[in-house]
DNA sequence: GCGCTTTCTGAAAGCGCTTACATAAGTATA
DNA sequence: TATACTTATGTAAGCGCTTTCAGAAAGCGC
């Protein structure tokens, strides 16, 4: 009876199966071609001992750390687990594993970020990494995908983002044509935020095109976020501004613009219609249902898997992939529908 | 000019400020007293050079990984972005990474999950790892906290959950005895989850305290899960049993709840009550509002991470957790609020 | 001034793997 | 049968750190 305190290593394994810890190694990593008969005995001995392999001797050797890093600014938020979704699955299939970074609250005193140090290569979603980073980053050339952000033009480096603008092209179009508002709020997200600036681009398009004048006025803060809009509703109507249609900027901001609305007596949305962004999964429930833009999250988390796997392998990847959205027309922009369909799904 | 290809190591820094490599070291670890003056040479080749240690190294020669793994079994779902912050947040501030692995789908291949070789402790949610798994983890004596899982009697290991069947008789309770309801369903969770056993305890509980007799007919499977609850409650109808009220199970269920009676023109709350479980995002924003019970995820995550951490310092961990729910009435049950106040916050 | 303790620093031995490189068979070529 | 390839395995040199151990330097009391 032997007492070993600690969990077995390569060499046990060798010894057990009367081999060389080189052996061992490449049965375990199978690209050297082993007898047969020889994989077996280091496959029982394996088997025997539960031996798993040190991840971190295994990088240190090999130089790859075989994972991949993400970075968001903050984890919550109605479709992050989408987001999430589609880079696990993708990460996994790929053999990878993943190591999550959020650098919400207040940038960590000591904390090293992911990096070259522990990843192959990284996910950055928004603008979460400080430009010095993503530039330092990009000199040593280390494999980095962006999400939703376009870097500056000296740093060419992939990204994966949605067609922001024609969605909201279409929303903004579908309340003029179909539903004859002229007066259509939009409600921005956080300073400097990429898809933010995007649909302003979008709505304004959209305006220009009908020949409708922007009206300063009707451009307001909501910070993508329920509080914020709710305020941002709340003084535009106290300031007695009138219009009779809102573009969110996005669905969280929508439930903002809502309360404020429902608050003030304003039907909606017969008094004022109301339109987002994103689909997330409770719009569909609100009452009533909002109209708003489906944008495939999880397709975006997936293919900026795929495109940085690319960078790892040393391919090229591709440098802008616009994902496509797509309109989601519900009630709370006007459009009529049965009794009951609310709460049907995708309706 | 002086051409690296690859980044620097602490050998590097080392050099240029002109000591050890352990001096190195220990000033970057700061567990060792070093001559400020010293520790400023290096402080300032570290900056020069960029050097970040390669956490591999670091790992393999401190024999720690710094790193938390997180298992489940799924993301994605109204309630894990709440989880993942608390987890997330707690972990940070503790110091350590985290690694998080879903089992999703198909038990992958050849992937190895998460485990002593690559963590210094787990994080298990419901039972998303095997039981022998587990038991293997234990005997090695790996550090390992459960969340929302009791484990088998044999292996001891932290537990932290939520007070499932307090909240559900408190729902029970209200059902019956603020709003008269004495024919309530309770639609089941998936097979073997622990929180739906608790929530089928809480129902059966309160039921028996009120003299009311348990009608096998009434207690149906709706999977925690939209679709299929959707499909049992249809089924119900269809079948023509008679039920004035439906506890959910969580609000995923209730949603589709929801669905089948108002497909099958039943009022709620007028003809039938419906409650859930969870006070996930989109339960306020339900119309009629859902009343529901709030389970504190968040610090269910946060909870368990403190646990895990005390397990990592040798310490004693609470071997089990509890967390109180608190019931949120809404309108859903038949209670009333004046017009407007559905969406507003927390009601 | 001399031994003693107390700090600080360096030398060097690993941590557990991967991967050239070397070697030993085995097979085909002439 | 000698020669040149193949192919399977072993040998050993790291990968870039942490940490033990020991020695040098500095402070202290007498």
């Amino acid at each position: 009876m032997k007492l070993k305190t600690s969990s077995p290593t390569i060499s046990d394994v060798a010894k057990k199966a009367k081999v060389s810890i080189a052996t061992v190694s490449r049965v375990i990593n199978g690209k050297t071609p082993v007898v047969p008969e020889t994989a077996e005995r280091v496959h029982r001995a394996i088997k025997e001992l539960q031996f798993v392999p040190r991840t971190a001797a295994q990088v240190l050797a090999s130089r790859k750390t075989n994972t991949i890093g993400l970075i968001l600014s903050e984890i919550g938020g109605a479709f992050f687990p989408h987001l999430l979704k589609g880079i696990e699955a993708e990460t996994r299939t790929s053999g990878y594993e993943l190591l999550i970074h959020s650098t919400q609250g207040a940038h960590d005193n000591q904390r090293k970020p992911l990096g070259e140090h522990n990843t192959d290569g990284l996910l950055v979603f928004t603008s979460s990494l400080s430009l010095d980073e993503l530039g330092r980053l990009h000199d040593i050339q280390f494999p980095v995908v962006l999400m939703h952000q376009t870097p500056p033009r000296e740093i060419n480096v992939p990204v994966i983002t949605i067609e922001n603008k024609d969605g909201a092209v279409m929303l903004i179009d579908h309340l003029i044509e179909m539903h004859g508002r002229r007066q259509i709020v939009y409600m921005r997200g956080p300073e400097d935020h990429e898809d933010s600036e995007w649909r302003e681009r979008g709505y304004r398009e959209a305006l220009e095109m009908h020949n409708i004048p922007i009206n300063p006025n009707l451009i307001v803060t909501g910070g993508f976020d329920e509080e914020q809009s709710f305020a941002a509703m709340q003084k535009l109507i106290r300031d007695g501004i009138q219009f009779d249609a809102v573009f969110a900027g996005d669905d969280d901001a929508a439930i903002g613009a809502y309360r404020a609305l429902k608050n003030a007596g304003r039907l909606i949305p017969d008094d004022v219609a109301v339109v987002g962004f994103d689909d997330v999964q409770f719009s569909r429930y609100l009452s009533p249902a909002l109209t708003t833009v489906r944008a495939p999250i999880e397709e975006v988390g997936r293919e900026a898997v795929r495109q940085l796997i690319r960078l790892l392998n040393g391919q090229q990847a591709q440098s802008l992939t616009l994902m496509r959205t797509e309109m989601i027309i519900r009630e709370s922009c006007g459009c009529k529908f049965q009794e009951g369909t609310s709460l049907s799904k995708n309706i």
